[in-house]
DNA sequence: GGGACGACTTGAACATAGAACT
DNA sequence: AGTTCTATGTTCAAGTCGTCCC
């Protein structure tokens, strides 16, 4: 390897340069007072609990998002913007304090504000429309695009329109939500306001072939010539120095990298208006063409063309042709000099031409602290790495793991193999950790007690240590690493009844680590002397930095990532949610196929209809096989005949634990022939037996391959959400302040998260919480009696009643009352409303269908329509995340 | 076609900073 | 100014799904 090792390019000072991201990723480190946030959850357990080593957490995100800011070039044009468009973001999220902006972060260093940017893209468009008059037709649109909602939204209103044949299950019982699961609580409100659910309309129930209209509309058609531009080109890092003013220039990077960040900006030049129409160029044209252009964002859309095209019976020999080019030159040792003509494939094979970063870090290592735990009431002796593994343990008193025989049980096992077979410590139960813990919870204290100074002090010290970890340079952009901390060791916390929750997670050392980087760049120094990596590969055809085994399932990897604000992570998510649309213009046909086949005399494809219609309808995960060592959860096509109880006529009760042991529970009524397949599926089965047991995920993905090209269980899960949010939003959102508007968005978003059954544990303070605001509430019941009384008093010329404390009280004129009067119950009434929202969302987590579920254009593209500024709905790390999104079309319907 | 492997996304719990409240 | 609450950020477990190989 031509490479030379660590002692130079130090990327760290290349990277170093804070003030070289948007000024506003800075966390403005607050000179705040104590942080003693109140201890009320024992967190005791977690992370650096015990394992002091470990370092306080979280690397403020300080400097900049600095890919976001290349991708946010609206419009790609011939030559790299001279502005980092950083600048937009800066903007938009400083208006996070000045709440007031409805600056979007956009490419344009004039930063235009939401309004302006309507403007712009009608002007563009030649088409002087209102934002009103373009809502307008949206929500006409969607009106009558029954086959563009989801399917649980369109059983919504069936009962008013009749279109719908199976309603999901209105919970008949009082309304204290407590018990509800998620799913249930949606299709309770999913009915309010609508007729009751009773099956006496079965006369209404038809196919749902027959609920779709016409296969598209003019919503449609406006997607598809609405469609966002590809991703927006980056700005090599090597253009800095014509950055924004207010940007100050990067320092000189790697000469590699920059020299081949100036071949991206071509390529990028190259790329711009070539507008991928190419299915009449041979392959191998192609493929170099594709390969020329940095960016392999051409749209889904267009991918999803291609791959029909060519995957069409006969053609598959393509993708594998490609696939194999890749593999041989890509990770081969040729590689830089024939990466030139390797295909980048549309396919998105090659992930990047050039890949720099300073590997990982390391926990520090142990720091024994010599506090000695009982056994039978005595002090024990033990080695650090003894104490080590003890200290793990005594920090999780608090925790419901220790409730766990299976814990305590591989913990000891563990942790026995470390005292060795004749320690005078003999079984667990004669242990004694409480001076361990004691020790923690004092250190804990210590730490709380830091000055402000002090932990300013600590955090800059851990940020100068870690800065250089935190970027790297791809294609020329600095992009910041996910995570770039190698994991501490400590005790396994599976989920739910992992049979493996307790073992000792034993420390990573660089040996265990393969780093992945570009040939040419300088291999990052091993950051403890004296060891070095295991391996070091250049495989860009995988995103991943590094990666190691999993110390608890050694058949698992553990990788390092980019940040969800880069470049790659962008243009996969924006990958997904255009599948997930594409899904749109295929659903009624789908939807048609699978109602076809619930009576198909084929088994396997009666299951997978049913299971589709599960999927499509429940949002139910796909459900994978899972090894006996992992915790019992399933899936749709992992379902038992236990989880599923049929309630007559044509109900269907679920129940089962699903990803991360949450519960699903939910009863909905269903298609008759659907609830007659389920019974055919169970019959003859004891209740542990697979339901769908001719089907497994494989099967029914390749099935969906068939109806939509690079349809995948997981795919309806997205569409779901996603459409559910922009039916939601267009159908709700009235004219009124911005305030108004938010709360219709999170209620959307609340929908879509009862659907994908996110939820979330109560707060242990919750009930204190709201037992508090009762209290405070009854005060203030009992003040406005008060005041009531003293206005009857002032109004026949009494002076006020004595106070509670028998204190006389200042004489108040009648308007004066009233007036303190309507204060009150306006404090009143809103306090009632926080905690019914409270109360209402104390299960719900609406940040992960916001993250993962949501097409974020969808977000921006309503904010734009209905002036609501951004950063209300998006966080600075949303904003981050989503840069790729902020110059959809005003316009833009999901 | 089925299992193993590998890469990537999704997810809840936890930690913390700063805002809000008293 | 101290305390409590909330939003945001971090962590790492647990999913999905594509590909390879037999």
């Amino acid at each position: 390897m031509a490479v030379e090792t660590s002692d130079k390019p130090n990327l760290p000072h290349d990277f170093e340069d804070d003030d070289d991201g948007p000024v506003i990723y800075k966390r403005y480190s607050s000179s705040k007072k104590n942080q003693s946030h109140s201890e009320v959850r024992k967190s005791s357990s977690h992370s650096h609990d015990g394992q002091s080593y470990r370092q306080i957490s979280n690397a403020p995100s300080s400097s900049g998002q600095t890919s976001c800011l290349q991708k946010g070039n609206t419009v790609p044009s011939a030559k790299p913007s001279p502005v980092k468009p950083s600048v937009g973001i800066s903007k938009a999220s400083k208006s996070l304090v000045n709440t007031s902006s409805t600056k979007l972060p956009v490419a344009n260093s004039k930063s235009p504000s939401l309004g302006d940017r309507q403007k712009m893209s009608v002007d563009i468009k030649g088409e002087p429309k209102t934002i009103e008059h373009h809502a307008k037709n949206f929500v006409e649109d969607s009106e009558d695009d029954e086959d563009n909602k989801p399917l649980s939204f369109r059983l919504k209103n069936s009962n008013h329109d009749n279109k719908v044949t199976s309603v999901i299950a209105k919970k008949s019982s009082e309304d204290s939500d407590d018990d509800v699961p998620l799913a249930k609580k949606l299709y309770r409100n999913s009915n309010l306001g609508t007729t009751s659910s009773n099956h006496d309309d079965s006369n209404q129930k038809k196919p749902i072939s027959k609920i779709q209209k016409e296969q598209k509309n003019g919503s449609g058609m406006s997607n598809k010539l609405d469609r966002p531009s590809p991703l927006p080109a980056k700005r090599p890092l090597d253009n800095s120095n014509s950055l924004h003013p207010s940007v100050k220039k990067s320092k000189v990077l790697d000469p590699v990298a920059s020299i081949k960040s100036k071949a991206v900006s071509v390529k990028h030049e190259l790329k711009v208006e070539d507008d991928d129409d190419d299915d009449d160029i041979p392959i191998s044209q192609r493929i170099k063409k594709s390969a020329m252009s940095g960016d392999k964002s051409s749209s889904m859309k267009k991918v999803l063309t291609k791959v029909t095209k060519v995957n069409k019976p006969g053609s598959k020999p393509f993708k594998k042709q490609i696939k194999k080019t890749v593999k041989k030159s890509g990770s081969g040792s040729e590689y830089s000099k024939s990466s030139k003509i390797l295909p980048s494939s549309g396919d998105g094979q090659k992930k990047w031409t050039t890949l720099v970063h300073n590997g990982v870090i390391f926990p520090p290592p142990y720091q024994p602290h010599g506090v000695k735990m009982l056994y039978k009431g005595r002090p024990v002796d033990l080695t650090p790495e003894q104490e080590e593994v003890a200290t793990m343990y005594a920090v999780m008193r608090d925790t419901e793991y220790m409730q766990k025989d299976k814990f305590k049980e591989n913990f000891w096992n563990d942790w026995r193999k470390l005292l060795g077979r004749n320690h005078v410590i003999q079984n667990l139960k004669d242990c004694d950790f409480t001076p361990i813990y004691d020790w923690y919870q004092s250190e804990k204290d210590k730490k709380k007690q830091m000055t402000t100074e002090e932990k300013k002090a600590l955090k800059e010290e851990k940020m100068k240590l870690e800065e250089k970890y935190m970027w790297a340079i791809v294609d020329g952009v600095k992009e910041k690493v996910g995570n770039f901390r190698v994991e501490p060791p400590g005790l396994f916390r599976g989920r739910g009844e992992h049979p493996k929750m307790g073992k000792l997670k034993k420390r990573i050392h660089p040996g265990d680590i393969t780093i992945n980087i570009a040939k040419d760049a300088p291999i990052p120094e091993c950051p403890i002397p004296g060891e070095r990596w295991k391996e070091i590969r250049h495989d860009n055809t995988v995103t991943w930095l590094a990666y190691w085994s999993d110390p608890i399932n050694p058949k698992l990897f553990k990788y390092v990532f980019l940040a969800a604000s880069s470049s790659l992570k962008g243009q996969s998510d924006k990958e997904k949610y255009e599948k997930a649309r594409t899904l749109k213009d295929y659903i009624g046909n789908i939807r048609s196929a699978y109602t076809k086949d619930f009576t198909s005399k084929d088994i396997t494809k009666q299951q997978i209809a049913v299971a589709t219609y599960l999927i499509d309808k429940l949002a139910l995960r796909a459900g994978n096989e899972k090894d006996d060592d992992e915790a019992d959860t399933v899936g749709c096509c992992t379902l038992k005949v236990e989880n599923v109880t049929r309630e007559p006529p044509n109900k269907l009760k679920f129940n089962f634990l699903g990803k991360d042991s949450i519960k699903y529970e939910n009863t909905v009524e269903v298609e008759l022939p659907v609830y007659n397949a389920i019974l055919k599926f169970q019959k003859d089965k004891k209740p542990g037996d697979d339901l769908f047991d001719k089907l497994d995920t494989s099967k029914l993905n390749a099935h969906l391959k068939e109806l939509m090209p690079g349809l995948t269980a997981k795919v309806f899960r997205t569409f779901n959400a996603s459409i559910t949010l922009d039916v939601m939003l267009n159908k709700e959102t009235k004219d009124g302040d911005v305030g108004e508007k938010i709360v219709v968005y999170q209620h959307a978003n609340k929908q879509v998260a009862i659907i994908c059954n996110h939820q979330r544990s109560v707060s242990k303070s919750h009930t204190a919480q709201m037992s508090k605001l009762t209290e405070k509430i009854d005060e203030l019941q009992a003040v406005l009696k008060e005041l009531k009384t003293d206005l009857d008093r002032a109004r026949k010329g009494k002076p006020p009643s004595k106070s509670s404390d028998g204190k006389r009280k200042k004489n108040l004129s009648p308007e004066m009352l009233e007036k303190k009067i309507s204060q009150t119950n306006a404090k009143i009434e809103k306090m009632q409303r926080d905690m019914k929202t409270k109360e209402d969302l104390k299960t719900v987590a609406l940040g992960t269908s916001k993250i993962n579920y949501l097409d974020p254009r969808i977000t921006v593209a309503w904010c734009k329509r209905h002036e609501v500024p951004i950063e209300k709905i998006f966080n600075k790390s949303l904003l981050a995340k989503f840069c790729w999104a902020m110059d959809v079309d005003p316009d833009f319907r999901f």
